[in-house]
DNA sequence: ATAAAGCTTAACCTTAACTCTAAGTCAAGC
DNA sequence: GCTTGACTTAGAGTTAAGGTTAAGCTTTAT
């Protein structure tokens, strides 16, 4: 009749620590405790769970993700709000993206032309000195 | 003759502090200054940092950053391990871009379901209560 | 019956990446 | 010649998201 902390924990790559941390932060939802005050966890708790770890790992931030799940427990009236902030949330991920693929193609043209540069370097006998006649082969030239 | 550290901060959406805290970090090279101790960045000084950025905007660390330059610093030697860095880096990004994306087709997913919810809870009357024969209208099911 | 796992509170520590403050110097405009 | 505003330094403070430690007690598994 449901899981542990450890299970939990083992499952969901969280620690208790952080998983006792979310509860008391109210992003996840209390947990159903024993007599003896031992929390377990049901299914339910383990997809919400899931569903924290999704927004956390796009980028959304603890605060938000409580705010996020204050809405769900405040009922269905408050459907369109949290669509709302999926909505903004994933724009915002989305052009993230973008950049970052932008930004990883200059890394990419580094790597080639650092490559390029390595090979001319030992062509030119590997000294600090670039042989006359040789191309720019300071440092400098940065992408 | 250079530029100031405001104009550069205009440039590169950098604060001045942080221009002047890359700086004593060791990110950016030592920026010549004027007789009165005043920074005039160069050109070169311009293009470093946007390659700065962009190790930035990849999401690298500013020590990884530090060590990157302090690599560059040492010369030509030093081009292969930078290659090294560069390609670990971006296998690094390209494995965190594709968890981006996972997840974020799960939030995709969820706003469907939301906005398919929210019309079947106003046909329901826009009561807490679900209509009797309606399917689950119950907050829970995360995806 | 003993060890391993759980619970709580409460306070303190850490790391990254800034951000701000204080106290002071310097240069340009009116 | 004074004010304004940009610049300097060193160093303290901030925020987010946990991590650590300790004390002390209870349960559960073997």
């Amino acid at each position: 009749m449901g899981y542990t902390i450890k299970q939990v924990s083992e499952r969901s790559n969280l620690t208790a620590h952080v998983l006792r941390y979310y509860e008391k932060e109210g992003l996840l939802p209390p947990v159903r405790r024993s007599s003896s005050g031992i929390r377990h966890y049901t299914e339910e708790d383990l997809e919400c769970l899931d569903w924290i770890c999704c927004l956390k790992n796009t980028g959304m931030s603890i605060k938000q993700i409580k705010a996020f799940m204050a809405l769900h427990a405040a009922g269905p009236n408050t459907l369109p709000q949290r669509c709302d902030m999926l909505r903004a949330h994933k724009l915002q991920v989305e052009a993230q993206m973008l950049e970052l693929q932008r930004h990883l193609e200059k890394v990419s043209h580094k790597i080639e032309y650092f490559t390029g540069q390595y090979a001319a370097y030992l062509a030119g006998g590997g000294s600090a000195r670039p042989a006359a006649g040789d191309a720019q082969l300071a440092e400098s030239p940065i992408i």
